[in-house]
DNA sequence: TCGAATTTGTCCGTATGTATC
DNA sequence: AGATACATACGGACAAATTCG
């Protein structure tokens, strides 16, 4: 069921009936519509936090993500890149939403750099 | 209080005294340990989760993860590539462990390939 | 300035379902 | 068949922070 609410709720975002920095409605609210707890409404609402969709403004409300602009980094000869989540320390460093990857540029030598996944795109020049 | 749960689970973890594929404690035996409910271990669990620590086998258990042989991938000139985190549905398809970003890869038509971040390595070759 | 209302965060207890051993 | 273990859903209660009259 909280599926169900979290697919009715991503498609309302992906569709643009919900805009960025739109506000969600209430938990409250939205366990009254649909005559559930309010329980499985933040199980729902928890999915949509983990895939990056939305955040939360305690106590303001929950609201749709505002796309960041988007650096393009290119990948040299001889780097590699990887993805992951980030400990605390980088969430904390970064200034990192929930559900935010980094992606993690390895050079020759080895020395790691660590961008935020929602800022960046690599390219291959 | 769960989150001094998941603080000491992760310290174990990283501290090698719980080894990868080694089963966490039942969800019953860390409430009655620790005096507290059932629902905060598994918010506490649930945070590791998140952060792709932890894998569940349901119903056998929750096992520390273990990291997945790596797959390199060249990134061929044209294409960029980004990360974020899955979808339930992508979570399905592609067999993903929570806490596991995807690495998606664009060509230059425009054709998205998305694999999982925690198998995959992009280079340039 | 004060207090009420709103909203999310946390914790508790209970019950039932489902898959594994 | 029975025990075990995680998943899901319900309900209630209080805390903390913001907003607003």
């Amino acid at each position: 069921m909280f599926r169900q609410l979290a697919d009715l709720l991503r498609n309302q975002i992906e569709s643009g009936e919900l805009g960025p920095g739109e506000p969600l409605p209430s938990e409250l609210r939205l366990a009254q519509e649909y005559n559930i707890s309010r329980t499985t409404v933040r199980q729902a609402i928890g999915q949509l936090r983990t895939e990056g969709l939305v955040t939360v403004d305690r106590p303001r409300g929950t609201f749709v993500r505002v796309p960041e602009p988007i650096e393009i980094i290119p990948l040299a000869r001889g780097e590699h890149a990887s993805a992951r989540m980030p400990t605390d320390a980088e969430r904390r460093k970064y200034r990192l939403g929930e559900g935010v990857p980094v992606l993690v540029v390895t050079a020759g030598d080895g020395t790691e750099t660590v961008h935020p996944a929602d800022r960046v795109q690599l390219t291959r020049p």
